[in-house]
DNA sequence: TAGATTGTTAATCGATTAACAATC
DNA sequence: TAGATTGTTAATCGATTAACAATC
């Protein structure tokens, strides 16, 4: 956090898997690791973790390597992991439903306090507690409730009207699963998973490889 | 598909972009489109795209810019979507569920051909008309149904036994949901959608935008 | 033909890797 | 102290952008 100027979206992206395997290497009790064998687990080279961890400060010590905890936790903050998102989901069709059941978002601090839909058949059911409430009511209680993220599970036609309205009650961040880039002032994050963009990536890749 | 020199990661996962462009383009029965246009449209510079193209050969024409349909066409067949893909899904949980019913892979060509798991409460069952089989069936049934990929949405500590059993019994390409680095020959394609990673991404990015 | 826009080469920028002095 | 490994600077590599001749 002591550098001021803007590490790279490259770094960014690399963290949550630092931060992976460093959780998997605190479940074995493992206490120490050097950029060496952290580049065995991950695949990135020795240099571009050191270069990457010292991006936000110098968390490794000359001829012992790092405190796996002690770089867990500093990892965590970096992410923004030390606090509690509210967070509300759109659209509870079958995504939807899978990501309020995602036992592990919640144990990392991201709250589902409630999931919309414009469908009666859904709206009142709980999914894991929480209830499925009218869409309609979506800017209220963004509102009273303090909402952090909101998470759109709809069809991409509705998505950008859904996120317009996350924006107009105060969101500042989205988690995006529709098919659709998002337009949103400069101070709301979108964060996309493309599925179909993803998919036809690994068809790419799979006809590379059959025409060797 | 002239040159013959590798391809960038970075121009390919541009692709699916550049072709879901195309499609919504097509759909509003516009006819042609120059860089310039399809830079505004997907916030790639110009100059990168006409460079992304060229790639695989030359779409466009001086002075005029591209047909929307045949650049369409062609990204489609680069990307692998002139054909039909035979899938299985690995886990009937809530996101095996999700994926089962997204319609719009089925209409790319990627057939869901069965469902697996453990629990005999789901083996049975049918989501959207796919048969919910016992995984022990999984081996068997992807040799003689020649399975192209496994969709991997289990628990991630039988992720990789799940991945060694795929690639054990033929299947080239494997998309993997669970949150786990899969270890593959050199001929098997993985592609991964780390929802953890991507949350932890945005966590990061609210916390900068708040700081500011 | 004149205007527009590509395809492609060259220039720039940024990210990764290598090297090594600092230091635990 | 000697050995190990970081933090950081410099070198390399690759990706993006700019420029423009080719050409429709």
């Amino acid at each position: 956090m002591r550098k001021s100027n803007k590490v790279s979206m490259a770094v960014i992206r690399r963290l949550p898997k630092y931060y992976r395997y460093l959780g998997e290497l605190m479940e074995n009790e493992v206490k120490r690791i050097s950029s060496q064998q952290l580049s065995q687990l991950t695949g990135f080279t020795a240099s571009q973790i050191r270069q990457d961890l010292n991006n936000f400060g110098g968390f490794g010590q000359q001829g012992y390597g790092y405190n796996v905890e002690d770089l867990h936790n500093q990892l965590g903050k970096i992410l923004g992991l030390n606090r509690v998102y509210n967070t509300v989901i759109i659209g509870a069709g079958n995504l939807g439903h899978a990501i309020a059941n995602y036992r592990s978002f919640e144990e990392e601090g991201f709250k589902v306090k409630a999931i919309f839909d414009v469908e009666p058949e859904v709206i009142g059911i709980e999914i894991r507690g929480i209830k499925v409430r009218d869409v309609k009511e979506l800017e209220d209680f963004i509102k009273e409730n303090q909402i952090d993220i909101g998470i759109i599970c709809t069809p991409k036609d509705v998505s950008q009207e859904i996120a317009d309205k996350l924006v107009n009650s105060g969101v500042k961040g989205i988690w995006n699963f529709a098919p659709k880039d998002l337009k949103v002032p400069d101070d709301v994050v979108v964060e996309n998973v493309h599925l179909n963009e993803s998919l036809f990536t690994l068809s790419y890749m799979l006809k590379e490889r059959i025409n060797r």
